[in-house]
DNA sequence: TGACAATAGTGTGCGATACACAGTATATTA
DNA sequence: TAATATACTGTGTATCGCACACTATTGTCA
């Protein structure tokens, strides 16, 4: 790959940075765990590594925005998570910030800014 | 302020990254330097600390993205950069890169994956 | 029985960024 | 003219999320 490639893919890696979190967030209205939200955010076209999936959930719960519980009635132990209370609050600002970066880059790129 | 706004704080600082990059690119078509960049984009609703803004312009030239020229004729000495060709190139991905974060993003917070 | 899938985790290095700080030369104002 | 602000560029450092390679266990199915 030649270095250009590399520093593209790394800039873009930069842009996706944030994204997944908002993502899992909006996810997490129903209980769904770690395995499930793998493949369903693969579905809708987030890609995500389970290594790097499981330390997000942890952290997102320690720091109070999910709530977890684990099932052991299915075949397998499964970790189920929940958006909390102020899980839910911190996810409606993180939405309406993602809007205003949205926009403002809307406006850089259109050049709107120049005048 | 509490602990939930600082984690708050974090990730929205998270989502902003990359951005930044993007929004310096996008307004090198014409050349500028770096102290009229900090106020042109804080004009435009992006702001940034001077001491980020350098770093990163010294960064993006070293890749090839940016060509830089002194500017010694005037009152002060200006470092004026320009986009090179490449960094048009790469410009121009990360726009089409960013365009689908951001689709994919709206899909996600409008729960259009759930079928 | 042996391989694959389901399920959860850890450890580590990289790299961008925020922020505090430094330094110099020119305008501006008192 | 002395003092203060502003224009302009930079450096150093700590933080922190993330990608990725890796480990581990248990059930399922050929």
């Amino acid at each position: 790959m030649s270095e250009v490639n590399e520093h593209l893919e790394k800039l873009m890696q930069e842009l996706r940075r944030g994204t997944l979190t908002i993502a899992v967030l909006s996810q997490l209205n129903e209980p769904q765990y770690g395995y499930s939200l793998v493949t369903m955010l693969d579905d809708i076209g987030v890609p995500v590594e389970p290594g790097t999936l499981y330390p997000l959930l942890r952290r997102l719960e320690k720091q109070g925005l999910l709530d977890s519980k684990w099932d052991t009635n299915e075949s397998r132990p499964r970790k189920y998570y929940l958006l909390s209370e102020t899980g839910n609050e911190v996810y409606q600002l993180l939405v309406k910030e993602w809007n205003e970066i949205a926009e403002s880059l809307e406006k850089v790129i259109n050049n709107k800014g120049a005048n």
